[in-house]
DNA sequence: TGTACATCAGTGAACGCGCGTTCACTGATGTAC
DNA sequence: TGTACATCAGTGAACGCGCGTTCACTGATGTAC
């Protein structure tokens, strides 16, 4: 089975793919398979839907382009008219995934009362973001997905751009001391993707749920501490 | 070239799997084919160490069974002699990699004067394990590679006990608030993580050099930036 | 509005590859008596 | 000290598999006139 859409609408066909010519005739009964167009419609961004499912159940490692084609009814040369290779699709992935990493951080900032707020808000934005695109997630943190040189759009830095200009203001805010920011933007930076690579791939969930919370829970609680540190009255 | 210890003594001989029974005379010239030894010696280890060389130089992906009995120049099969599968050799590289992880932290701890300079070295030595050991830490960082189910000593907790018993002692030193020390443990944690996930395999490297210094001197700088948040004059 | 034609997006078959793992085997080692 | 024998750690060949990628092709689409 697989998935069609064509001028919007949305239909399910029996694929046939290396299928022998013999159908039954149960099968010849349900699908009339004339119907079924010589052109997918909208293959590129099924095969994307389809690698974020299988990267979510299976890992970045499972994503075959073969597969893919498979999952989507097409032959195994199909792909290659959308995506040069395999490693273009995961560059395709990632530059989603900034754009909708940035999309996140942007309104976290937005609504946030003042640089403090917003430092923390931006951490458990980009723990969401994480939660709710975790095989976004997953290909960003491993470059040797996407490799910068072929494929420059993985190197985004729109986000950190935006961390920057926020830790700049709590300088100023006087909640960050008035020196190099770097340090600052690394360590915030740090924070958010090491408690992702935790939570997306690792022990954090298993953890939180031994502490008796949970990861979505629990980030929260870390940012109200860095925050507490950040608004501690000063002598 | 092979290179197989026998009784502590270090040598080198010309591989002769997969070759012609008909060598050129230089080959033989070269080597005593006779005196190959039929058992390798030290083939367990020799398997991890060219693993670890494959990881740095190629990722963990790279790693094939396969690949590394050729590079210890026995046959396919003799890998299985010491790992029951592919996971089992990853999952002996974690548990070394933890033992490790957890000498350098503790040797941290032991010379800080107090429990927010322990905070701060810890995170520091943890960067410097990775620099050291970037191998053992892209393992560490993929569970995928290792299943705790299976193998329950990739689910080590030293490292992390060390880290919570030194947060506590934060916490009655004054420099951390005396509530729940766990959010503190997870962010400590995960700023670790992150760096590293954005050493090893990441944009920090180039980051750092566009800013003119180096991961190891960023990473001394982030230490900075949050142990003065912790030493900061109360009010 | 109709038609010629370029382009797009599929097909189906094939290529060579390296992988994990298993098998029956055998040479080497070490231990019990 | 010598020997029988169990066990260990290799060999060599084979298995089936799925992969990325390429090729010549063809059906479908859309555009210029």
């Amino acid at each position: 089975m697989f998935r069609c859409s064509l001028s919007g609408v949305q239909f399910e066909c029996k694929t046939v793919y290396a299928g022998s010519m013999h159908e039954t005739a149960a099968a010849t009964a349900e699908v009339d398979n004339s119907a079924r167009p010589y052109h997918h419609g909208a293959l590129r961004s099924e095969l994307i839907a389809e690698s974020l499912k299988t990267i979510s159940e299976r890992g970045v490692a499972a994503v075959s382009l073969r597969q893919l084609a498979r999952d989507a009814g097409v032959t195994p040369a199909a792909p290659y008219h959308h995506f040069p290779d395999r490693a273009a699709l995961f560059a395709a992935i990632i530059a989603e995934g900034h754009t909708l990493l940035y999309k996140r951080l942007g309104d976290a900032v937005s609504v946030a009362v003042d640089a403090t707020a917003a430092l923390r808000d931006m951490l458990v934005a980009y723990a969401r973001f994480a939660a709710d695109h975790p095989a976004h997630m997953r290909v960003m943190l491993r470059p040797e997905a996407g490799d910068p040189a072929r494929h420059p759009e993985v190197a985004d830095t729109r986000a950190v751009d935006l961390l920057r200009a926020t830790v700049v203001a709590a300088q100023r805010e006087g909640a960050l001391p008035n020196a190099d920011p770097e340090p600052w933007v690394q360590l915030f930076w740090s924070l958010a993707v090491g408690y992702v690579t935790l939570w997306v791939d690792g022990p954090v969930e298993a953890r939180c749920h031994a502490l008796g919370t949970t990861p979505e829970e629990m980030i929260e609680r870390v940012g109200d501490a860095i925050a507490s540190l950040l608004r501690r009255p000063r002598g």
